[in-house]
DNA sequence: CACCGGACTGGAAACGTTCCCAGCGGCTCT
DNA sequence: AGAGCCGCTGGGAACGTTTCCAGTCCGGTG
């Protein structure tokens, strides 16, 4: 690879001109520039990144870490960070959880791998990271913003949306199509917002007079798999409802296959909500009825936010998320008197 | 942020001393290298990724490019190759196609972007990319693979599956259940893998007697929602088959779920066969009968023989790649004798 | 006791940029 | 005509490492 002295020399100029040139700043006579760029063209110069990082003290690299690229929750993410960031000249490094060790270490591990690339700045995604956690990677890299989540200690650098809420919209749903019995399949205990949607959903219930022991919540683990292995169960149970509310769509698809499985009718027999509005809603069959949350505006914002941070700009940023439903074809009005579904099916 | 020298300042040794801790090569006094660590503890000290890039000329990143991160397609790979980069304490740089340019240019401003980041090597994912593009590509960054296709230019650059075989193993699983009538849903016509397995279908099918006239087969876009519509025009048409190939599972899956809106029975009135065996089909409704294509060994080899290219190390490399039928629930024995299918439905 | 080798140490040079400063003409203004 | 300014130019310094070389000290050997 030549370097910007080759280009100095074949041109016959000073250091300082090529660079000008490259550049673009500074004052060089026409016919100078016209020499450098020519050059630069033969010699295919490059100018080394990585000089100029050491230079300027800037690497204008942002890191991502991802638990996990599984399912479409992520995806659209990942793209959205990368538009952003080229369309600024800068670009994105991923890393995801890997190794054996637990999922919070393995955020730990992968946070401190982006720091020690010299990241100018990370976003974080992470149910498993703890507060001391990101407190103490904050001290090595102050510019970090976290999505889907909040940290208490950095309330201002996490961008989410209103679980709580989004449980509320979803229960709304339902009840609004005469929905009176329901079960609900969660996602992992641990995961915060899970719990604060399976709050909100059930406070709602709770506030137009259904009893919270009737609705049977089951706990699994936001996959498809878990999706379907939790229906069954829940068809064996012999649990009357007539409306099924997952915490996310990958499960619902789960559960939307195991029901076809089953013979089971959707949403003739019974109506599934999911959760997020992933593209693996789109095409479900039947396609997937689903709380919409709008992980692009987040993430956008949250990029925003970092990169104002990193860069000293002033790209807008909002702390507010419009929740609302999609309604495609899995949620239907609730069939009337009707012995307890799934009977001799299961 | 605290630099070498800082360090060596504050154990009192010199330059020389405090790198050879760092790095660990060369000998050093037990004490005075217990002195250098705790200065590093104490300043927190991160030797800078930048001016070791500068000075070996190696950044130790290898950059990916990606058409566009949709489905479940890809995720994977990157997944996959983040995995293996990591374990050698490497990392990956990812870009995907924006802006409104074609695809094609999309693919070379990628690829370029990436070269100029400094990465090591490349790996590249594309369809749309010219034999021309990738040898001057080339020029610029020799260390080159792609996935999933073959540049005859480049050839034992160049890692896939074998396509052809992958369609001829499509037709022996529905010829195999007796299935005489077909119907197929192909991906963009410009797409090499797309056409070669089309073509080992069609072949395969006429070595057994069947009419290539007779198999109805409409272009698509490999999205759930082509597979959709196509699924659509299909049934309008009238056309009569018992088996439906689709190009890829994304599609399958889109074509499942207007089936099941048609009222038409998968697998009882006709077969559904997907192809790549992705995420996406493993819980469809009903789960997704499709050729497996080992992408993760293809991603692995290509990532070994890139890196064999870039770091002159000798990782295992293989060439053929073997393919079969992940056998689920979309395809059954063939139903007999029964007037053209989905009519008065469509 | 002189010598040698090995363990250990310090610092200069180099990697490829950009920024800054100094210098040189030529022009304008008094 | 001299002062001052501006356009243009060249090159040194600095960014933070690692590598290499030269040096010091110490113990062992002839």
């Amino acid at each position: 690879m030549s370097t910007i002295k080759d280009v100095a020399r074949l041109a016959g100029v000073g250091l300082g001109t090529a660079s000008r040139v490259v550049s673009g700043r500074g004052s060089v006579a026409a016919a100078t520039a016209k020499r450098v760029r020519r050059a630069i063209e033969q010699l295919n110069f490059r100018p080394s990144h990585a000089a100029r990082s050491l230079l300027s003290g800037s690497t204008q690299m942002i890191g991502v870490y991802i638990p996990i690229l599984k399912g479409t929750f992520y995806t659209p993410i990942l793209q959205t960070i990368d538009a952003e960031l080229r369309a600024g000249a800068r670009h994105m490094v991923v890393a995801f959880g890997h190794g054996s060790a637990d999922e919070r270490r393995q955020a730990v591990e992968g946070a401190q791998f982006l720091i020690n690339r010299d990241c100018d700045g990370l976003i974080v995604l992470s149910n498993d990271l703890l507060e001391k956690d990101i407190v103490a990677l904050g001290r090595e890299q102050p510019n970090i913003v976290v999505l889907n989540r909040v940290f208490e200690s950095i309330r201002d650098q996490c961008f989410t949306a209103d679980h709580v809420q989004g449980g509320i919209v979803a229960a709304q749903a339902l009840l609004q199509h005469q929905h009176r019995e329901f079960a609900v399949i969660g996602g992992p205990a641990t995961s915060p917002d899970n719990v604060a949607r399976l709050q909100g959903f059930r406070s709602e219930l709770s506030r137009h007079g259904i009893d919270l022991q009737t609705v049977r919540t089951s706990e699994s683990d936001f996959s498809p798999e878990g999706g379907w292995v939790s229906a069954k169960a829940l068809l064996a149970s012999r649990h009357r409802f007539t409306a099924l509310f997952c915490a996310n769509d990958e499960m619902a698809v789960g559960v939307l296959s195991y029901f076809q499985q089953a013979g089971l009718a959707v949403p003739e027999e019974v109506s599934v909500l999911g959760y997020d509005d992933t593209q693996s809603a789109e095409y479900s069959a039947p396609r997937l009825t689903t709380v919409h949350i709008p992980m692009r505006e987040v993430t956008v914002t949250g990029l925003n936010c970092l990169l104002n941070r990193c860069y000293d700009s002033l790209l807008p940023v909002q702390r507010e998320f419009p929740i609302n439903v999609t309604w495609r074809a899995s949620v239907a009005v609730a069939a009337q008197s009707r012995p307890a579904t799934g009977l001799a099916r299961g």
